[in-house]
DNA sequence: GAGTGGTCTAGACCACTCC
DNA sequence: GAGTGGTCTAGACCACTCG
């Protein structure tokens, strides 16, 4: 009767695409080269460019490419090992580090981050936003939130009152600190800083600071997902895992 | 002349649609609440179906949404707060918890796990499949990865020769561990133990175990990125962050 | 079998980068 | 201006779930 086929699973076009490239992608190309373009590939593999994109997508969620709009398609070097949890102190900013400070302004914190500071009367807090370099490249960006209580008056202002918010809080004694890490789509305004486009996918860091028994800091940052590795704890050699 | 108008920059709309359905989800809809089709959600608002679905795929990248084919889309619950630092000793499987051995045999590590085990002299692994279940949900699959000669001879097979590995393992004295991660697509046999579609984006967490001076075992766990928020360090409340 | 989301096509136009 | 990736369309068919 024709029913003792397995019948296998037509594996989507895509799919194999997506391995025969990775393939290709391992033998015939080096870090940095640029792939032909989407239309020309398509072509070759007998695909509509929708379906292409579709692997080059997945191929892009894993580190593997690069895509740029007006440049073209390169293979990726292997995702950095990107430590976030090394601040020695504890404190964020306590030494010579990758995160350069942007910008300080006083606003309230969004929903999310008022949970997480509940221990504080509600109320305006410091709004620290942060960039993280690595290797030349914007790799994430922060937005670190202190409620105004905690440091009391601090002058100055943009960048330089940044600082004095850190010193401020390097006066305290850290408690603890606990992270979570969850996938994200990037905001309009990070996407910008990152050199990606809105929507992209980064890892989304959020640190809470805790002195005197209370929550005193909370700080969300956000890393491209496609070139970074988030790692805790010193022990692992950043390059080990790469290549 | 017309130049000086601004020009703002068009927000495409599969991005502007998907900030209006954001706020639909917040103010129209419970969570588990089916929403109409894609069909009918793309006639409503005016665009073709392929666009209807990139602002859906934005939100289900944030874990507002939850598609399933057949079925239909449902409003997600938060994200679960997903502990990755707890194993009470250190070691995985100490004590009961959330996970199930499910298999165990011997083979050849991948290239990028023996590069972490080139303390060992290369050979076969245990490679013990465990899943994790959190609120009758299948929420991670892992694969760890230990050396033939830490553990020697083990006797069984299957899952019950896994808990014999483990517990060599929790013989050993651990020295500490470390961990990355970072964003990857599920692979064919992941997906469907998560039951997810093969690509869907997942966390991926990579453990090293290091004992006596060496690294005696590497833990690959892959985590549903949709569903899940991993967190490091028993500080967080779990459910503050949800809601 | 009806209804859902998933895949795929063949085209069009737009935004961007670089020459 | 030429060439790239990004967005969008209007349709088709497939795989899956459920009654």
């Amino acid at each position: 009767m024709g029913t003792t086929q397995v019948d296998t699973v037509p594996e989507p076009k895509y799919w194999h695409l997506k391995t025969v490239l990775s393939e290709a992608l391992d033998t015939e190309f080096a870090v940095g080269q640029v792939l032909p373009n989407e239309r020309d590939l398509a072509a070759r593999y007998g695909v509509a460019r929708a379906t292409l994109r579709q692997a080059l997508e997945q191929l892009e969620l894993e580190g593997r490419l690069q895509r740029r709009r007006g440049v073209g398609t390169t293979v990726a070097p292997p995702r950095m090992g990107v430590d976030v949890a090394t601040d020695p102190g504890g404190w964020p900013g306590t030494a010579e580090d990758a995160w350069r400070v942007e910008d300080c302004s006083l606003a309230a914190p969004p929903a999310a981050v008022a949970r997480l500071l509940a221990d504080h009367p509600p109320g305006p807090c410091h709004v620290l936003r942060r960039v993280r370099s690595e290797r030349g490249q914007h790799v994430a960006t922060e937005v670190l939130y202190v409620p105004g209580g905690v440091t009391g008056e601090v002058p100055g202002s943009g960048p330089a009152r940044g600082g004095a918010v850190l010193s401020a809080l390097h006066r305290l004694e850290l408690d603890g600190q606990d992270r979570s890490v969850e996938l994200g789509a990037a905001r309009a305004d990070d996407a910008r800083r990152l050199d990606r486009l809105p929507g992209s996918p980064v890892l989304v860091v959020t640190t809470r600071y805790v002195a005197g028994g209370t929550t005193v800091a909370v700080a969300v940052a956000t890393y491209r997902a496609d070139t970074c590795r988030l790692t805790f704890g010193g022990l692992l050699d950043a390059d080990l895992l790469a290549g």
